[in-house]
RNA sequence: GGGAUAAUAGCUCAGCUGGUUCAGAGCACCUGCCUUACAAGCAGGGGGUCAUAGGUUCGAAUCCUAUUUGUCCCA
């Protein structure tokens, strides 16, 4: 068979995963003789393309998956999307302005859902599309949606379980509204940066005198529903004027002076003007104080009428409006540039209006309890641990939940309301109007027709803080009368909840993590995953978070183009520890398909060789690479079990690159057109076969495409099912990974006499040993002659004249190598004096009285044995030195 | 402004509750090699006062305090 020189992953890669496909090696369903591991899929927004998070992302979730899969377990990965409320509302009223020239206020909701639903269908599922090049190994046959029929109808539950049970409740609050999107939004979804704004500082005149009060205000717009002026009470400059009345400038309106401890007598002139309306603090101290509140501004970001002046222009236009009136008034003092925090929309990047407007909230002091606790006492694990503090630092400043959306897109929210302004929450219109009909004072001839259903819908996070109990259809099961999810024996739910592992971005620890583990209590009093893997954000090499508008990302589908998807998995995943941030570089990348290629190339190697009988079987090398593997595999295991995944990588990188191709197969490697003894041979088909396996779930393609050719499989067979090895170093092993080190260290230091000397590799040397152990060295004899290419080697009890000299351990080398003596004896000079300093702190140590009463045992039998050994090598340096 | 967290080689990071020649890995770099598996490669090599200043200890990259700088969360 001829083989590519170099690894082509276009052809492998489709042509296995359709393999995979086609035999369902990814399905999954309960399976009571085996335990199941399951991992939910973050579910990507509908509107998003494949971007490098969700490579990263779902490259760890695939390694962690496809690892249980072949160790045994009921392995399932749940896919899915999400519907994204703004997200997608804003897409697609975009398209309908510029495919159709439609606007949304033409479009009645039915029409508009229509037109949504159209668009989800031809694009909701290109993400999905994207994983599968990827790799991942998804149960496609699970894929939900959040807002699929069955999932909107466990939302709807859940609303009114919740309304039931107290926790949901309609009140006017103070919101951050984003007026572009012209929705509520919750704390989470506001952006706060640095932003340069101008600070003016406005005179307000007394009533009644010729005095004025000079407030400093970045938001001169709102000046139109101030209703007071404020000042701290312990403010000396203002004691006398608490109590009295100013005119607000242009509006003439007159407001009084209070005193409230908010207010910060540092900033500005220490005089703060409320606007109820329009600040969450000024609305605390309009309640404090019971002012009224004037709304201003409109739910598109314009001067509403109540203000007077202005009304209609936009809140910026207004702005500069109103600094003009003014200075023309002669009443503005000074503008100062400052900087400050000004919250922006997550979504539409709107500058977000504090708004107050009727919303559904989530008390949220009770419902977090559980999820407090059990990630505080490691019931649930977050890796790495230090997001335990952030965690708890949200939960104990955890505010309401603002729930609704004045969208259409999304589950609409199930309170139906009376003529009269009353309403009852209830699933269906049905069941609202019999709970309607109990109640007191009903019109005339009231029907289902009065009801009116609320117009907003809810928060995305609403249907995704349900996702791991709604995939496996969980909530089909909740019992009305004890608010609980009453798990069906054999049911799905039984056997893949709680799920295993969660992979997400730290960015939604709150939004999403902390809300699943709340409704994971509220409903099954169980958590929904037993781990919480926190990946980094993926950032350019300057740490800038990759983005559209800075076009620093590359495509990742093209990346899979050019290097392969082993190749673009590798490349994330060699430099992304847990909770680090990913510096993304092509380097990686291409580090990932050198890997591929060093692999398939010891592939070509091993697949060219004819066996016979009558060759070396070379156990020296064969038992070596044994211990090596298994203790690598012994470290693979723990780097798992501590979420350390590049570390694994790095530990299967390194056991194949350095131990298989740079040494063993160099130990066994025939000559050119040579055979290899069978059972040589069979081991190293072994030794390739449980490499595969280890790789696999971090290189899926390629493992599968190299799996299959080491021997003869069968139509159905694949690495993705085959058994995860199992290893253990035994005490034998450990002796000979001690000895292999002692080899290795030779092998290096001939090579490099060579080099420092200037002889080429291809020249033969003979080696003459000085030592009590010839045994030892006589064992490896074959592989240092072949490593080091030794002509001969030969014992001796004597020094070699004119020979390089050096010392391993306390045994002397010689290599037969004209060379100036000088040079040689400083060199070994140097490493005696070196040796000599460091025997002497071991015994300063070892004198030490202090250190030999406090030190434990196990310490200080260390520091006897570097005693020994130090002196042995000192005998040796000075025997070749001086005898 | 409050809190969290970090600072180790040119870059990205390991280094567990102080104790082996413990200062490490990968990449990058330097030198020599187109040696019939692989130049997307082979062999060898040089890089660090572990942010700064104190302290605890027989012993500190590791623990404590302060400072500086960065990042994140919250306001």
């Amino acid at each position: 068979m001829e083989i590519a020189k170099t690894y082509n992953p276009a052809q492998v890669e489709d042509k296995w995963y359709a393999y995979w496909i086609k035999h369902k090696f990814f399905a999954s369903k309960p399976n009571p003789a085996k335990k199941p591991y399951t991992v939910v899929i973050p579910p990507p927004n509908i509107t998003g393309v494949l971007h490098m998070g969700h490579m990263l992302n779902n490259t760890i979730q695939d390694v962690l998956v496809r690892r249980k899969r072949m160790q045994g377990f009921e392995a399932c990965w749940v896919p899915g999307t999400d519907h994204a409320s703004i997200a997608t509302e804003a897409k697609v009223v975009k398209m309908l302005k510029e495919e159709k020239n439609i606007d949304k206020k033409d479009l009645t909701r039915e029409e508009f859902l229509r037109y949504a639903w159209e668009w989800k269908e031809k694009y909701g599922g290109i993400i999905l599309k994207q994983l599968e090049k990827l790799g991942a190994s998804c149960d496609w046959n699970r894929t939900r949606f959040t807002m699929e029929e069955k999932l909107s109808a466990a939302v709807i539950r859940v609303f009114v379980d919740l309304y039931k049970k107290g926790y949901i409740y309609r009140g006017i609050r103070m919101v951050n509204w984003d007026p572009q999107g012209k929705t509520a939004l919750s704390d989470e979804e506001v952006i706060f940066k640095e932003t340069r704004s101008k600070l003016y500082y406005v005179k307000y005149p007394l009533v009644d005198s010729t005095d004025y009060l000079v407030i400093a205000t970045t938001r001169p717009e709102t000046i139109m529903g101030d209703v007071a002026v404020c000042v701290n009470p312990s403010d000396e400059r203002y004691q006398r004027f608490i109590g009295k009345e100013v005119i607000v400038p242009i509006v003439n309106r007159k407001v009084p002076i209070i005193a409230d401890n908010y207010v910060d007598m540092s900033f500005g002139t220490g005089c703060l003007k409320i606007t109820p309306a329009h600040d969450p603090a000024d609305y605390e101290i309009g309640l404090r104080h019971q002012l009224p509140s004037i709304d201003v501004i409109t739910e598109d970001g314009k001067i509403s009428s109540q203000a007077g002046i202005f009304v209609g222009e936009d809140r910026f236009k207004a702005r500069k409006l109103m600094i003009q009136a003014i200075e023309e008034a002669g009443l503005l003092e000074k503008i100062e540039e400052i900087t400050h925090n000004v919250g922006y929309s997550e979504r539409t990047d709107a500058v977000i209006e504090p708004k107050l407007s009727t919303q559904w909230f989530v008390k949220m002091k009770e419902l977090i309890k559980p999820a407090w606790e059990n990630v505080m006492n490691d019931n649930i694990r977050l890796h790495p641990e230090k997001f335990k503090n952030m965690y708890n630092h949200w939960m104990e400043n955890v505010k309401d939940w603002c729930i609704s959306r004045q969208l259409w897109w999304g589950q609409r929210i199930p309170a139906y309301y009376l003529p009269d302004g009353r309403f009852v929450v209830a699933e269906t219109l049905e069941e609202a109007f019999e709970q309607a009909k109990l109640l007191p004072n009903l019109p005339e001839n009231f029907s289902k027709e009065d009801l009116r259903q609320d117009e907003d819908v809810l928060d995305t996070w609403f249907s995704s803080w349900l996702w791991p109990i709604s995939v496996f259809d969980g909530f089909e099961d909740y019992n009305p009368q004890t608010g609980k999810i009453e798990i069906r024996p054999n049911s799905d739910l039984a056997y893949y909840y709680p799920t295993d592992d969660l992979v997400t971005a730290p960015e939604i620890l709150f939004f999403w993590v902390a809300r699943m583990i709340m409704a994971g209590y509220e409903y099954i009093g169980e958590k929904p995953f037993k781990n919480v893997y926190l990946t980094g954000i993926v950032r350019d090499k300057l740490r800038r978070k990759m983005s559209k508008s800075l076009g620093n990302s590359p495509d990742p589908l093209d990346l899979i183009a050019k290097y392969g998807a082993d190749a673009v998995r590798t490349g994330m995943l060699f430099s992304s520890p847990a909770g680090n941030d990913l510096l993304y570089d092509e380097k990686l990348v291409e580090q990932g398909r050198n890997f591929c290629n060093k692999i398939w190339n010891a592939f070509r190697l091993i697949k060219s060789w004819k066996t016979s009988e009558d060759t070396p079987q070379l156990p020296q090398a064969v038992s070596w690479f044994e211990a090596k593997l298994h203790r690598a595999y012994t470290e693979l295991e723990k780097a798992y079990e501590e979420y350390r995944l590049s570390d694994a990588l790095m530990i299967v990188y390194k056991l194949i690159w350095d131990d298989f191709c740079s040494w063993y197969l160099e130990m066994i490697k025939p000559e050119f057109g040579r055979p290899i003894h069978s059972n040589l041979y069979q081991s190293t088909i072994f030794f390739f076969e449980s490499l595969c396996l280890l790789l696999h779930p971090f290189m899926p393609f390629i493992t599968e495409e190299i799996w299959q050719h080491l021997q003869n499989r069968v139509e159905g067979e694949s690495i993705c099912k085959a058994a995860y090895p199992h290893f253990v170093v035994s005490p034998q092993e450990e002796n000979i990974l001690k000895e292999g080190e002692i080899l290795t260290e030779l092998i290096t230091h001939i090579r490099n006499v060579r080099n420092t000397k200037g002889i080429s590799p291809k020249q033969h040397l003979e080696l003459t040993i000085k030592t009590t152990q010839p045994k030892f060295y006589e064992w490896y004899e074959p592989i240092i002659k072949r490593m080091a290419n030794i002509s001969a080697m030969h014992f001796s009890l004597e020094s070699v004249p004119n020979a390089v000299t050096f010392v391993i351990k306390s045994d002397e080398f010689f290599l037969p190598i004209p060379s100036n003596l000088e040079q040689e004896r400083e060199q070994l000079l140097k490493e005696l004096e070196y040796m000599k300093g460091f025997k002497n702190s071991v015994l300063q140590k070892l004198s030490n009285e202090k250190f030999m009463s406090s030190a434990p045992t196990n310490v200080i039998e260390r520091e006897k044995q570097k005693l020994l050994d130090a002196e042995a090598k000192i005998a040796a340096l000075e025997k070749a030195l001086f005898s």
